[in-house]
DNA sequence: CTGAAAGCGCTTACAG
DNA sequence: CTGAAAGCGCTTACAG
């Protein structure tokens, strides 16, 4: 690859000058320009961004802390937006260890030997010590579906408390007065949140909240799977049971069916995430959309927006959610 | 962060010494060694990447380029593959733009600015320019599912051809004789070893190959729903299919399912890859696995041998593919 | 065994 | 408008 000497010496100029004109400064007559831009196009000159970098402090590359399996769909689609959003901002996406946990690994020192500009995050809770180390580093960070904030810290989530509401009420208007809800991981923002909502929800149309109708779990099918279970097991068994993911409600459905009761038959479920494979299940199940795709590009929009301005308020973002209703939820057949 | 020359300032020897001892040269006097030792614990010193990369000309960057959406289940089972064993190996992953049909846009001018250590491509056809111009410039590269070498660039895939010759043989075995194929992209090194293996296994059972009983596709859903509408417009429709995906085939089984017949009852379908979803999908899907993870582990494994050593001579690899019986084959309703 | 110096490919005051 | 020089944070011959 040809350098910027390359280029000074086959345009007759210092590399001052073509570092200027290749960053655009006004003061270079035209003339110069010219002739360092021939030179540029014979050489096939491209600045080294690595080079650049070391001198400007900026690596022009944002970091990705991704604390769950590629596998997982609400990450595929996250990423997706994450690109699009990417694609011509000058900016590359770098993968980043989530060896959280291992003592000979520091997030941070990471982040600052690879001069990164700003890192998305998704997956940890806020009380990690590497979360907490990276706020307090001022590094610019968005991070999705965690409540943190900081200086330099945003973060992005969907309206998980309406989202179960909505679920309560389309439950409630079909007759159904025993409702359950398959919860996360407890502790977590999200599942926090969505517990509020679903309590919320009951407040609303007076229905008793039951401990034993919140069980909780990790957001796998096999959660929903031994969840449902667990549900169906109880003296008063629910007739229809909220999901903290889609993942959840296609094991709480294979669950019901196994046991040989139909949904939606016998029992309603609604999923949270509403991720490509509920078009590929049958039934088509009820859920909860979660604009993923918006949330990747927004992520990337504001960090970059955070980047570029050192005083850009770090921002707090609330994606809208919606009920998007197919097979899986039905008329109650008991109503008590 | 604390530089290189705050450390050696710290404890009281030259640059050139600490970075001896960072990088375990030998001629470092026990005493010495252990003064720089404290200085870096103390001051919580790392080094910069980006500034050794400048010098060394290592960025200990590999880029992948994917030329599909991050939501293709491949591709998330690809890249949690190369996770892992990207893991210890000091390496870290950087995320490709696609735009290859973009004027403006060169992929190996970005990788020459970025100093990328070694590539992984996935998803682009070997004729491609950009594909060309990276082979040409020898930067490490492995091909995923696409046959292209170069002195420096070595490629893996499963055994395409041999996974739909068991796929064929198993049909022939339940009594099938008009078995069709829906195929992916004309022109794709994957396609026309897929297509080549059904050949191949129809030849071997004395089955005579149809024109008509191959439909081109994309691979995708949609694709293998209209597929499958095609064949079963014929005058005399097979009574067994062979898809080129996994996604294909749940289309396939859909687009039967619309028509009022059952699978595997009147038709039997066969899909390719073993995704996830298969798991999920009623019936349970007949298709040949394709060791994705293993895929992934293997083309970074072999991407870092190949930068490492200069002389390790590219490797062309073939995982094996093998078949995983479900309920969407079963015994064939005519015999022709 | 140790360190001064040159250099990787750039940018940025600053002097002219 | 142009360029010499210093410097970003490192490594690597080379001299001592």
């Amino acid at each position: 690859m040809a350098s910027i000497h390359d280029v000074a010496k086959e345009a007759g100029v210092s590399v001052a000058t073509v570092s200027k004109v290749i960053n655009h400064y006004p003061d270079v007559s035209e003339k110069t320009r010219k002739k360092v831009k021939l030179a540029i196009a014979r050489l096939r000159y491209r600045p080294n961004v690595i080079a650049r970098g070391l001198v400007t402090g900026r690596s022009w590359t944002v970091g990705v802390l991704l604390h769950v399996p590629f596998t997982n769909p609400y990450v595929s689609m996250l990423l997706e937006g994450m690109k699009t959003a990417l694609e011509h901002s000058g900016y590359d996406l770098m993968r980043l260890s989530a060896r959280l946990n291992d003592p000979d690994y520091s997030f941070i020192d990471h982040c600052h030997s690879r001069n990164l500009d700003g890192i998305v995050v998704f997956g940890v809770e806020k009380d990690h010590r590497s979360i907490q180390e990276l706020i307090q580093a001022g590094i610019p960070t968005m991070f999705v579906d965690t409540d943190a904030t900081g200086l330099r810290a945003g973060n992005i989530t969907t309206d998980n408390r309406n989202g179960i509401r909505m679920a309560v009420q389309h439950l409630f208007e079909l007759g159904h007065r025993r409702i359950a809800y398959l919860a996360g991981v407890p502790g977590q923002d999200v599942n926090e949140l969505r517990l509020a909502g679903y309590r919320e929800g009951l407040g609303a149309f007076s229905l008793a909240y039951r401990e034993d109708y919140v069980v909780d779990g990790d957001y796998s099918y096999d959660s929903g799977f031994q969840g449902m279970n667990r549900l169906m097991e109880l003296d008063v068994p629910p007739t229809a049971v909220i999901c903290t993911s889609d993942m959840a409600a296609f094991g709480a459905i294979r669950a019901i069916e196994a046991r040989g009761f139909t949904v939606p038959g016998d029992i309603s479920v609604v999923g949270f995430d509403n991720i490509f494979e509920t078009e590929l299940f049958k039934p088509g199940l009820t859920t909860i959309n979660q604009n993923i795709h918006a949330i990747g590009v927004k992520s990337i929009e504001e960090l970059i927006a955070m980047i570029k301005d050192p005083k850009y308020p770090p921002p707090v973002v609330t994606e809208p959610s919606s009920l998007v209703i197919r097979e899986s939820t039905g008329i109650a057949k008991v109503i008590t």
